[in-house]
DNA sequence: TTGACTGTACCGTCTGGACGGTTTATATGC
DNA sequence: GCATATAAACCGTCCAGACGGTACAGTCAA
């Protein structure tokens, strides 16, 4: 079982990103995540050198994150033969409502040194670009995915434009639309 | 004329908006924004007491100027008798590409003071619903919106996981959609 | 014995904010 | 018509605190 123990280094990465959710990218000082992580200062600073070392971490293990999960997704459907873009657009609505890690990283990285999402973007955009290709329609394809980063987005800042009773239509109505584009 | 001189207060705004564009949230410092906009420190304290004020600032002016450009886009539709959804986009579309003060305002505040968020929260909420309901497919309608915000997000990252040249049909697409809702 | 930390003390820099001074515009009194 | 008063708009400097980072001595389990 991979999810044993949880590192400390993952801790740390953890708590950094509660931070994030919590008080702001403003806030995300040292001290803060040893804080959080019930670590002393050395310690953060023995897995993570310096801030940039702790920025680079959460993105790095936002972009594993997404890899695998679309991989895993992606596996489901050649496994089984259905369409690949509602099994990713359920993985991200599943993932919604905990403070996920894909947000925090990208709020904490652009808050404070932008550059270090270079990689980030180029991974994400090939990634989505080639998941939009892969349909029928990648124009739709591309616009339900869009959708589904504003909702992200929302929740993210805490404005559920979108009101809770809605979410489930809205759910159902953007899967219904991933299948239509393979009919 | 309402735009007869840019007022030291507006190019102050202006100029915490381009910072955060350029440098990120973290580096949203009164020092910065005073040499942005070619003020002193001081100058930049006489109009914004403190940084708080500096950030309700920014996130007042961006309630303001969405809520007359939707007022604007329903006046059109009401006097030609037009759907307004498809307007509300259409201004979405030509003002992405600068950097808008939506964006940078959100960023801004949700970085050091999450909480100075909490009246735009409301209004942006209430504000998209009542445009979503007043379509005759509102499911639909929110689902183009947050494809919108999406769009908008990815922009101000500067992730175009839209690459340029799909933008153009992105649009197009998301026009059509929006006037099939009223058909 | 080594790796994974803890704890404390400390340094240099940056930042928010306070403060007092200075210019400019406008109004008032004579 | 001119001096004076007054307030608004702005400048430049200073300071306390926060933050990133260093250094180092000590703990403790495997």
């Amino acid at each position: 079982m991979t999810t044993s123990k949880p590192s400390t280094r993952d801790t740390i990465l953890d708590a950094a990103e509660t931070v994030v959710a919590r008080e702001g990218s403003g806030r995300l000082t040292i001290d803060a995540v040893a804080a959080e992580a019930a670590v002393s200062k050395g310690g953060v600073l023995y897995h993570f050198p310096n801030k940039i070392a702790l920025l680079t971490g959460m993105v790095e293990r936002m972009m594993a994150e997404i890899g695998a999960e679309i991989a895993a997704a992606e596996a489901r459907a050649t496994a089984d033969g259905s369409p690949v873009l509602p099994l990713v657009i359920q993985d991200m609505f599943n993932r919604s409502g905990t403070h996920d890690s894909v947000s925090m990283a990208l709020l904490a990285a652009s808050a404070e040194h932008p550059e270090l999402l270079d990689p980030a973007r180029e991974f994400l955009s090939s990634t989505f670009q080639r998941l939009a290709d892969a349909t029928p329609d990648p124009i739709a394809a591309q616009i339900l995915l869009l959708a589904m980063d504003g909702l992200k987005l929302s929740i993210l800042l805490g404005f559920n434009h979108v009101p809770d009773h809605q979410l489930q239509p809205i759910r159902d109505r953007v899967l219904s639309l991933a299948h239509e584009i393979y009919a």
